[in-house]
RNA sequence: GUGCCCGUGGCUCAAUUGGAUAGAGCGGCGGCCUCCGGAGCCGUAGAUUGGAGGUUCAAGUCCUCUCGGGCACACCA
C-alpha cells in the first residue's frame, strides 16, 4: 500500500465536506487546505485536524457544529481509520486501526536504507554554499557550526528529493590575501634576521610564523630581503595554498565534503565583472558618484546605496559577490542557499537587493544566518577571540571530543539560537552525552541481533513472522515513532531545521531504551522473539538512516 | 542612535510555522541490576513563556510598545 496515511484521511475529509456542500450545510467556495497533525496527547488519537475551526470563520457557525456535520458525513468504511471523535473546541481526531503499524514495519524493511526519503524536492536543483571562510587562517569552532549545519541541511534536502550541490567559495584575491602573503613574508625575513616592519593590520597568528618556517625549510634564504613582484606573489601563493589545504583537511576530518570549490579569481579571469556591470547599467541600477560606481540597493529596501567599484577602480567585495551569484544563477539552480555567520547578517539586504536588481525570481536566493557558539569548560565560558582560549580551532575541537560529538552538538539546537557548547558534557562518555545515548541504542540492537544469531535465531522475513504479536504498549509506541521519520525529514527539509532530526533521534533512542528495559527480545517463545527481532531491526534501520543524514557514525559496538 | 536575531522551570534547550493540559536533558529528591550491553529504566518536585497592551474560537508563536542580551552598521573582506 503506497498511499500515504495523510492523503487517505484528507480524501475522506474532502469527501465529507463535499457532501455537506451539496446538502447545503456549508455555503463556501473554497475548501481550506486540510492540515493534519499528530496530537501530543495520545488520548487525542493518532491524527487530528482543525478543519472545523478553519471553516468556522467563513461559515459563521460554531466549530463544534461544523465538526458534527463533517463527522456525520464521513465515510470510513474500508479505510485505515478505526474511530473518529470530536474533542475540545472542534478538533476531529482519528484513531487508526493497528494494521497500519505493521505496514510501517513492512515498509521499513522493504526500503531499508531508503526508508525516510521523501519526494518533496521532485528533483529541483539546490545549491548550498557554506563555510566559505577567507583562506587567511585555520577554521575555528564557529565555522564548524556552519559546516555542520550546511552539511546536514544538504543531506536533508537530498533525502527530501532535491538535487543538491555543496559549494565552498574561496576568496582567493584582494587586499586580505595580499596582506596575508605580506605577513608571512615579514615573518620569514624576521626569522632570517632581516628587520622588516610587520603590517599594522597583518595576520598575527602563530600559524603565520609556522608557514614562514616552512618556507625557510624549503627555500632557505632565497627570498630574503626581497620585495619584488615575484617574491610577493610567491609568498601569497604559497601561503594561500598552505592554508587552503589545511581548511580542506579540517573539513574532511569533520566529515564535510564539498562538490565544488569555487575560486573568486576564476570569475575575474573570465572578465565576468564587466558583463554584470553592463547588465546592471542597462537596467539602470548603477550610477556614478564621487568617482565611484554605486548600486541603487535602496530601491530594494537596503538602508543605503552601495559602492560596487571604488574610486581607485578596484571592485568591492559586493561586486565579487554579485558576479558570483550571477554565476550561480547561470548555472541553472532552482534555488540557492547561502549560509553565513551571524557577523554577516548586515550584508543580507544588499545581497538580496543585488539579486533583485539582476532580476532573479523571488525566493531564488535565501540566506541563512548561523548564530555564534559559546564554548563552556568547567562551567565557564572559554574565550574564543582571545589567543589564550584553548579550543579555538575546529581541529582542536575534533581532537578533543571527536567528529560525531562535535557534529551532533552543533546540530542539536536550532542554528539561529546562540547556543552553548559544553565541552565537559561533550567529552563525557556517559548518559549525559546524547550522542552516546543514541549510538548506544544502535550498538545495543546490533548486539542483541548478534546474540540471537548465536542462539540460532535468525532475523527472518516479515512474512514468516506474526507481527501482530507486537502489541505491547511500548512496542506500539516504538513503531509509531519509527513511522514518523519521513515526516521529520519532510519537515526539516521544509523549514531547513536540522535540529528536528537530532531531537527525533534522541526521542527514538529513548523509546527503544524504554522498550528494552520493560521487555525481553530473546525469549523462550520463538515466534515472539522473531517478531521482536524484526521490530528492533527496524529501529536499527531508522537510527542508521537518520544518523547517516547527520553524518554521525553508527558503531556496532562501543 | 538605526537594523537584524534571541529572552521559555535552578541550568541548557524543545514545542509539528496559530492548536488541545508548554515538553526533554542536566541538576534536586526517591526508587529499579539472579535477566538480551546499567553508557540503561521508573517516579517526584520545579513555569504567570522578560513585561504591558492588541488581533480571534484559539497566542510561547502574529501586531504595537517596553525592558534586558547578542550581532551588524566601510569606497574591509
Amino acid at each position: 500500500m503506497k498511499i500515504d496515511l495523510a492523503d487517505q484521511i484528507e480524501n475522506i475529509l474532502l469527501g465529507s465536506i463535499d457532501k455537506n456542500i451539496k446538502q447545503g450545510n456549508f455555503k463556501i467556495k473554497d475548501i481550506p487546505k486540510i492540515i493534519l497533525l499528530i496530537p501530543k496527547d495520545k488520548s487525542h488519537g493518532d491524527l487530528s485536524t482543525n478543519i472545523a475551526m478553519q471553516l468556522a470563520r467563513e461559515l459563521r457557525v460554531k466549530p463544534l457544529d461544523i465538526a458534527n456535520f463533517i463527522v456525520s458525513n464521513l465515510d470510513i468504511q474500508g479505510t485505515i481509520v478505526d474511530k473518529v471523535k470530536i474533542a475540545g473546541p472542534g478538533f476531529i481526531n482519528f484513531s487508526l486501526s493497528e494494521n497500519w503499524l505493521y505496514k510501517v514495519i513492512d515498509e521499513i524493511r522493504e526500503q531499508g536504507e531508503n526508508y525516510g526519503k521523501v519526494n518533496l524536492g521532485k528533483g529541483k536543483r539546490v545549491q548550498v554554499e557554506f563555510v566559505s571562510v577567507n583562506p587567511t587562517g585555520p577554521l575555528h569552532v564557529g565555522h564548524g557550526k556552519c559546516a555542520a549545519v550546511g552539511d546536514a541541511l544538504s543531506s536533508i534536502l537530498k533525502a527530501a528529493g532535491y538535487e543538491v550541490e555543496k559549494e565552498y567559495y574561496i576568496n582567493d584575491q584582494g587586499r586580505q590575501i595580499d596582506l596575508l602573503g605580506e605577513s608571512v613574508k615579514v615573518r620569514y625575513n624576521n626569522l632570517l634576521g632581516e628587520k622588516k616592519e610587520f603590517p599594522d593590520d597583518g595576520y598575527k597568528g602563530e600559524y603565520i610564523v609556522d608557514i614562514a618556517k616552512e618556507v625557510i625549510g624549503k627555500f632557505q634564504d632565497k627570498y630574503k630581503g626581497r620585495d619584488d613582484k615575484e617574491s610577493r606573489e610567491f609568498f601569497r601563493e604559497f601561503t594561500l595554498k598552505k592554508i587552503l589545504s589545511g581548511i580542506k583537511k579540517d573539513l574532511k576530518d569533520f566529515g564535510v565534503e564539498f562538490d565544488v570549490w569555487f575560486s573568486e579569481r576564476s570569475l575575474y579571469k573570465q572578465n565576468k565583472l564587466q558583463e554584470v556591470i553592463e547588465l546592471l547599467k542597462q537596467k539602470d541600477f548603477l550610477y556614478e558618484k564621487e568617482g565611484a560606481l554605486w548600486l541603487k540597493s535602496t530601491e530594494f529596501g537596503d538602508e543605503k546605496d552601495r559602492v560596487v567599484i571604488r574610486e581607485n577602480n578596484i571592485p568591492t567585495y559586493l561586486a565579487s559577490d554579485i558576479v558570483y551569484h550571477q554565476n550561480k544563477y547561470q548555472r541553472g539552480f532552482d534555488k540557492v542557499i547561502d549560509i553565513w555567520g551571524a557577523d554577516h547578517h548586515g550584508y543580507i539586504k544588499r545581497m538580496k537587493a543585488a539579486a533583485q536588481a539582476l532580476g532573479y525570481p523571488e525566493g531564488f536566493l535565501d540566506v541563512l544566518i548561523v548564530q555564534f557558539v559559546t564554548l563552556i569548560k568547567n562551567g565557564k565560558e572559554v574565550g574564543m577571540s582571545t589567543r589564550g582560549g584553548k579550543f579555538v580551532t575546529l581541529r582542536d575541537l575534533i581532537r578533543e571530543v571527536g567528529k560525531d560529538v562535535a557534529r551532533y552538538f552543533f546540530l542539536m539546537r536550532s542554528y539561529d539560537s546562540h547556543t552553548e557548547f559544553d565541552l565537559d558534557v561533550a567529552k563525557s562518555q556517559s548518559m549525559e552525552n546524547p550522542v552516546y545515548y543514541i549510538q548506544y541504542a544502535y550498538a545495543r540492537i546490533c548486539s542483541i541481533i548478534k546474540k540471537a544469531e548465536q542462539e540460532g535465531i535468525k532475523l527472518g522475513k516479515n512474512k514468516e513472522v506474526n507481527l501482530h504479536l507486537l502489541d505491547k504498549e511500548e512496542e506500539i509506541e516504538l513503531i509509531k515513532k519509527l513511522s514518523s521519520l519521513k515526516e521529520v525529514v519532510r519537515k526539516s527539509a521544509l523549514t531547513w531545521k536540522p535540529h528536528l532530526l537530532t531531537t527525533y533521534l534522541y526521542d527514538l533512542a529513548s523509546s527503544f531504551h524504554k522498550y528494552y528495559t520493560v521487555h525481553r527480545v530473546i525469549t523462550e517463545d520463538i515466534e515472539l522473539t522473531k517478531a521482536r527481532l524484526i521490530l528492533i531491526d527496524c529501529t536499527r534501520i531508522v537510527l542508521l538512516n537518520a544518523l547517516n543524514i547527520l553524518g554521525i557514525s553508527t558503531p556496532e559496538s562501543m
